[in-house]
DNA sequence: TTGTAGGCGTTATCAT
DNA sequence: ATGATAACGCCTACAA
């Protein structure tokens, strides 16, 4: 490895003269100053993040953590990916490198959501759907971390967090279905773990009551957020003796599944079920009939987070920001309008 | 932060008995050994990285570089995320985490792909698809720079490297069009600095020798991987007076663009033009009709590199090792048998 | 303008 | 079994 000494060595001087011409202190004459870049270069000398490290606190990189099990593949979901996009943008804004997590959950453990923090790997943290404890929370306020929340909330403690709209977007686009002339709605849960699938029930059931929807118990359908669960819901919805006019998905890739398992089962979409999926996924453009869906700004809610937590790093207080984005209406062939 | 010695001081020992415990060296009596734990509990220490590193020289992380513009997100291109779906599950097996570099590609600059191993914040770099300078390959080997290199071939050096059978591939899947009755061929090139681009070309080249093929030159395209290429080669093509039967892209997304133009054009797809992609990404499956591609194993390419590089990390040497995976046809409805 | 001394957090070596 | 000391590469404060 080449060091500051060595770099010395070559160009004649102390090291700490190098230390000053890597770092662009005056104080150094321009020609030790040339002999010293010189050196550097034939040399190849590059500032050594842990030494550096330990004197600054910060190494420049922020962290990415997902809390998920062993079997999901962060960079093969398209939540997490579209996410990415936002903040890798951020990241080249601020030269800033993006550590990933490869930290994975196991039940019945807590998860360690600050431990690249905590050992210095990184200088923030942007916690991605992150069900925090009790004493996570406090440690993050108490010591001052770095850290952005997306897609969960903290509505009592002072945590900063970014997340859209989902029970107003199931909502709003709920009374718009209404407005095509749908009342048989069957709506296909998440996994209850995660607080967007929750809100997303809730803006459903915000539906039923303003609207006083008759819905059966069984067209509230358990799902995983997987194709197969998809598949699986709709197996579930053709088993009774009747069937909804449109089902909405807590994501789409469920959506697809109801899609695939409806072309299997001969039944015709839109015309016997509408779909309506969650998250704008981009295979929504491409299916037959494409696909209506709900899309929330990924991109611009990773982007908006990481330039949260980059001013963060930069002035580290334990001040709430909050900023939540809304969710609009992704057209598509997969809903039928019934007026008419 | 807390340290050592803040552990240290709460359990009544020298700092250097928390770190035999952290360590879990010997020496140390279970009774002092316990009271340190509980500090450390207590007092949430965690050993920063910054400081092992600095005696270690190594931070338990490596580095994923892909030179690409500004204007690319990594994490919205399939090729690149296929290849980290199997680089994160080799860090998980291997308990380290993944740096992705930020680092951009500027005209008329030569990229720094070594940097993040030169400022030690990762041990060791997977290159995606890089144009290695004579000197970067050089420092590579004479430094034992732990490092393997996707999608890009070194012959006379001996840097590792990892790719797909480009030119095989592309090769023996026009023998089988061919063997459908197809003797119009056309090709829509992607850009001449990637290597695998290069290598497709080729393949198509060996084709049309083999067989003696009679493409004329316009059917040969120029393409940049996006979607609007694949637009413009398509109404290139139409511009023609005569159409090819086929068209072999050199991705997917290009070839999606040819499928979207030819629904505006009117073109029938398979019976008036067959289409061809490579890469096989999901959105094949869910596109009327569906996209007949060419799928190279990317996850399996990026785990095996990373695999290559966790060898490589943990005992340095200069040996080269190679992995050619072979690609496979995707079957798909874009694709016309023109036999009988 | 340049150099010396000390410390950041950790670990290895050598002493006690 | 435990501790003191030095070293890793770097930077700040002070001295020359």
């Amino acid at each position: 490895m080449v060091t500051q000494s060595d770099v010395a060595r070559r160009a004649q001087v102390s090291f700490i003269t190098v230390s000053r011409v890597v770092n662009n202190k005056g104080n150094v004459k321009e020609d030790t100053r040339e002999r010293v870049l010189k050196a550097i270069e034939e040399l190849k000398y590059y500032p050594n993040t842990c030494g550096r490290g330990l004197h600054y606190n910060k190494v420049n990189s922020i962290g990415v953590v997902m809390a998920t099990t062993k079997e999901v593949n962060i960079h093969g979901t398209y939540y997490y990916n579209e996410l990415m996009i936002g903040i890798e943008q951020a990241c080249i804004n601020n030269a800033c490198d993006m550590l990933i997590s490869m930290l994975k959950q196991y039940p019945g453990q807590e998860f360690d959501y600050l431990k690249l923090y905590y050992e210095r790997k990184v200088d923030g943290l942007i916690l991605v759907s992150s069900k925090l404890s009790k004493s996570q929370v406090k440690d993050i306020v108490t010591r001052n971390i770095p850290c952005v929340v997306i897609g969960e909330r903290f509505d009592k403690a002072k945590i900063s967090y970014v997340d859209s709209d989902n029970r107003n977007g199931i909502f709003t686009v709920g009374e718009y279905v209404i407005q095509l002339g749908h009342r048989k709605m069957a709506f296909l849960k998440g996994m209850g773990s995660h607080g967007h699938a929750v809100d997303r029930l809730n803006g459903f059931n915000d539906l039923i009551h303003k609207y006083q929807l008759n819905i059966p118990k069984h067209w509230i359908l358990d799902g995983n957020f997987s194709v197969e669960s998809g598949r699986q819901a709709l197996r579930t919805l053709l088993a009774g003796d009747e069937i909804p006019t449109v089902i909405l998905c807590s994501n789409d890739t469920m959506a697809l599944g109801v899609l695939l398992e409806a072309k299997e089962a001969g039944v015709r979409v839109p015309d016997d079920l509408s779909i309506i999926g969650f998250d704008g996924v981009d295979t929504c453009r491409f299916t037959n009939p494409t696909l209506t869906s709900i899309r929330q700004p990924l991109i611009e809610m990773g982007n908006a987070a990481a330039n949260m937590l980059f001013h963060k790093v930069k002035q580290p207080d334990n001040s709430q920001e909050i900023r939540i984005f809304p969710v609009e209406l992704l057209p598509g062939g997969s809903l039928k309008d019934l007026r008419g």
